[in-house]
DNA sequence: TCAGCCCTAATACTTTCGTATAGTCCCGTG
DNA sequence: CACGGGACTATACGAAAGTATTAGGGCTGA
């Protein structure tokens, strides 16, 4: 008999990691052999045992699932992962993708999707689902947001006004002003109101609780 | 013997359903009767099983949790909801309460306080967990929004100019201006861009993909 | 019926936003 | 070394945004 896939599970709801661990473990190819709720539990237990595939969710409670998956892979080049999430925003998408996970899911996925993804990023495939695919595509497209412009771009969808935000970075109002309107021109945003939806909307920024 | 606490599951996320599921069986006194995906059958099924409990999520393909709750209990006065969701902004607390839902979990809620409240919420009881009890007494505090200020404060949030609002709501702009103002009094905001991630971070207007 | 709230509107004024143009400094690539 | 790009600053201007005040009409509940 042919070794099995061996999964490990990095999530901190519980009820998914139930569910995932219960779908897999019903395969014959198939097997959940760790689960980890952290980011620094998930690269704990990769040590321990050097699974095949690493599911991870992109929101942890410790560390973002694309750090996780930066940090795991500077120690482990041939890491496997595959990023789960309830976000589709392109720019999480893309990130990931960069990170070096070989897929990005949705959760939503379907049972097949979802497993023909796993043998596929064990043989070393990058598959992403259809819906994944375009908005990647469409990612691709746009100019990236420099440093400076992230930042702004942050304290902007926090609701500070121009000068609020020249404090805050320590710079003159009117530079604030050419960094909105370079985000705007590469958002295609009409406005910072508009910037900041958009912003959301497409995981450029995150907003926390 | 005594019977056990039928349970019917609705949530279009295959993973989540299953983890639920599982979690719910292995209870002696729990039993997850049916699963539906959509509002629509979850009504329909509700008619068939007659559960003791719906755990229904917030985000549902084809409608709302809260008004497939709102429909569910004006054809079944004493249906016992109880949403579950991702999202724990304040204004989809209120609302689902409104609705008549027995309780308001994260999904990221552990197992045993989830088998907790579907057995208060078979007893009659209304429990939430405490993160969510505190996000309902700031709520709680807050004036509510006009019916004309919740349209209003979606196409702000959509990015629109006052003028663009005056247009597509048929009034003058200084009557958009008013409203602006009266939503960022209420919301606490300075400005509307401000306003807008409120908004959305409370759960009063959801972002679609 | 009257008070109170909501929606509507007009006028007037201040502040902030966004764009345009022009120039300096620093850094890494070719 | 020259060139391009990013970050920064300055001045100036028109377009929105936001505040304040006043006021009429409609609906509701005491």
């Amino acid at each position: 008999m042919k070794k099995k896939i061996q999964v490990l599970i990095v999530d901190d709801h519980y009820l998914l990691r139930i569910g995932l661990a219960n779908s897999l473990n019903v395969e014959s190819d198939i097997a959940c052999v760790a689960e980890a709720r952290t980011g620094a539990e998930a690269i704990e237990l990769y040590r321990k045992h050097m699974p095949d595939i690493v599911l991870m969710d992109l929101r942890l409670p410790d560390m973002n699932g694309i750090d996780a998956t930066v940090k795991l892979r500077s120690e482990f080049p041939n890491a496997a992962v595959i990023i789960l999430s309830t976000f589709d925003g392109e720019e999480d998408i893309f990130r990931s993708l960069q990170a070096g996970a070989r897929s990005y899911v949705p959760k939503d996925i379907s049972r097949d999707e979802l497993l023909k993804i796993i043998r596929h990023a064990h043989d070393g495939k990058h598959t992403l689902p259809a819906l994944i695919a375009g908005r990647l595509a469409q990612r691709m497209q746009r100019r990236e947001l420099t440093e400076r412009e992230h930042e702004v771009l942050r304290l902007v969808v926090e609701g500070q006004t121009n000068k609020q935000i020249a404090a805050s970075l320590q710079i003159a109002e009117v530079t604030v002003k050419l960094h909105v309107s370079s985000i705007l021109t590469k958002l295609g945003a009409r406005d910072r109101t508009q910037a900041s939806t958009m912003a959301i909307q497409r995981g450029i920024v995150h907003l926390m609780n």
